[in-house]
RNA sequence: GGAAAGGUGGCCGAGUGGCUUAAGGCGCACGCUUGGAAAGCGUGUGUAGGUCACACUACCGCGGGUUCGAAUCCCGCCCUUUCCGCCA
């Protein structure tokens, strides 16, 4: 869910597959089988008929484009025996045909069009040979772990605990202001959050070379087409009722979206951006799931980390982004284990992703906080980024286009909360942060 | 929300139905000139589809319409600027 929007409609299609084949989800071969056939299923229903409908349009842009022709022809041949006061009868006679005729084609190249983006829009991104192959997330592969879980000599509370006897979080009046899964921070807790971002901004900006950028919180449905949120997608978002207008799920969509249409100079690539938003999910079809707690909400806090580069630099870009975001959970010396998602676990757009999870010792587990993503040139040719050479002659060519978080401020939020509790309940404050917390060392009840 | 004026190539800017194939200028590139530069002169200078390459087609904010023919006329929408109202 820090992943993006549409992981979670993804792993219940996923599911969905399983569901019709009828079989067992712990049979690996079967559900590879199953999948297999799905896939042979996609090809046949929406890989061929495309193929026809390509010809089908290539032919009616042609012949539309060979009656424009005979049409500017006599038109400019009308204009000229105007200008002499000739008549042009005979060439006027049939002409109205002709523009009928135009018509109808055009109007057949767009149903066509229509069609293809129907399909093409529905299809995801081909995953890259760098992701490992397999059905659901036991298949990710773990890549890099950082730090060691804290072994505590007393039975460390989870954020929820922690949080309602510091005084700095609250559900309960959040549920009375909007509803469930959203939150209050209060005191040293608002103020946490706010010192997270402002320092993982710092760094970024400082240290990693990103540019800031603070972007609209809405976006229109043409941007959430350009990431891939949407078509397909639409429930995991909020809409604005009686606009075009949606909450960003994630700063990836504004931020990759600034530049959807342009064309970008090949001396300004890599461009790094980051960007701090609020993130807005509907959360459809996770019932159930992390109701305790700020691991799930509707809004969170989020700072993104977007790259533009060329197509031969985003496999060595990913592993800088990945690396930019592991950066901060290293200097909060906070456990953490790096995977590369499998086929299975992909996002819709990505074609390799990984995702960073922080050590949570309330669950003794990890908990995704970071999903750093290749799109390669998905969301490009969605959006039209491309970039051009310093020679006139050369023909724009797509961007690759990344982005990852670099970290979800909530989840980065109750990590330090739960790694950091002393036996007494009290929130030990790591060195990097205390600048941004006025020098405090311990978030305590306040007196 | 109300009123008015606008939206044309990388930029400025002309263009009220047909030699507009978007004038002219700036900028940029190349060439001539020069000891070198500037100035001057000349040539070129958008995107996409299409083609071996041409031809050809589309694009003057977006979408419709009228017409044999639309940057130009009509309708709707979006955006910008100014004024008023409201507001942070």
């Amino acid at each position: 869910m820090i992943k993006r929007g549409e992981a979670s409609a993804q792993q219940a299609e996923n599911a969905k597959i399983i569901a019709e084949a009828g079989v067992d989800s712990n049979d690996r071969a079967a559900v590879l089988q199953a999948f297999l056939n799905n896939f042979s299923r996609v090809v046949i229903e929406k890989i061929q008929p495309l193929e026809k409908l390509d010809e089908q349009r290539r032919q009616a842009i042609f012949d539309a484009e060979s009656l424009k022709a005979e049409r500017n022809t006599v038109s400019k041949e009308v204009g000229r025996r105007k200008a002499n006061k000739e008549p042009a009868d005979d060439l006027l006679a049939g002409m109205k045909e002709v523009a009928d005729k135009i018509k109808e084609l055009e109007k057949k190249v767009e149903n066509i069009d229509q069609t293809m983006n129907d399909l093409l829009m529905t299809i995801p991104n081909v995953p890259s040979p760098a992701t490992p192959v397999g059905h659901d997330e036991t298949a990710n592969l773990e890549v890099h772990k950082y730090g060691t879980p804290k072994d505590f000599a007393f039975a460390p509370k989870d954020h929820v605990d922690l949080g309602a006897n510091l005084g700095i979080l609250d559900f309960e009046r959040a549920g009375k202001l909007t509803g469930t899964r959203f939150s209050v921070l209060m005191g040293q807790g608002a103020r946490l959050e706010r010192a997270l971002i402002n320092f993982m901004l710092d760094v970024h900006t400082q240290k990693h070379g990103y540019k800031e950028v603070l972007p609209p919180f809405m976006v229109n449905s043409n941007s959430l087409r350009g990431t891939g949120q949407l078509p397909k997608f639409e429930q995991d978002l909020f809409k604005l009722q009686g606009f075009d207008y949606y909450l960003i799920p994630t700063a990836e969509v504004p931020v990759t979206n600034l530049y959807a249409g342009e064309i970008l100079k090949e001396s300004d690539l890599t461009l790094s951006l980051t960007a701090y938003t609020p993130c807005f999910r509907s959360e459809a079809g996770s019932y159930g799931r992390d109701t305790r707690g700020l691991i799930r909400q509707h809004q969170f806090d989020k700072v993104e980390l977007v790259k533009f580069c060329k197509p031969e630099d985003s496999y060595s870009e990913l592993e800088k982004l990945l690396s930019d975001a592991e950066q901060i959970l290293k200097l909060l010396d906070l456990p953490f284990r790096t995977v590369a998602l499998s086929t299975g676990d992909l996002g819709f757009s990505a074609a390799k992703t990984y995702d960073i999870e922080v050590w949570l010792p309330s669950q003794k587990c990890f908990r995704e906080i970071s999903s750093c993503s290749n799109f390669e040139d998905f969301q490009a040719r969605r959006a039209q980024i491309r970039f051009k050479g310093n020679d006139p002659k050369s023909k724009p060519s797509l961007v690759h286009t990344l982005n990852g978080s670099g970290l979800a401020v909530g989840r980065t939020w109750l990590a330090i909360v739960e790694n950091y509790q002393d036996e007494n309940g009290r929130i030990f404050i790591p060195e990097v942060l205390r600048p941004y917390l006025g020098g405090a060392t311990h978030i305590e009840p306040e007196k």
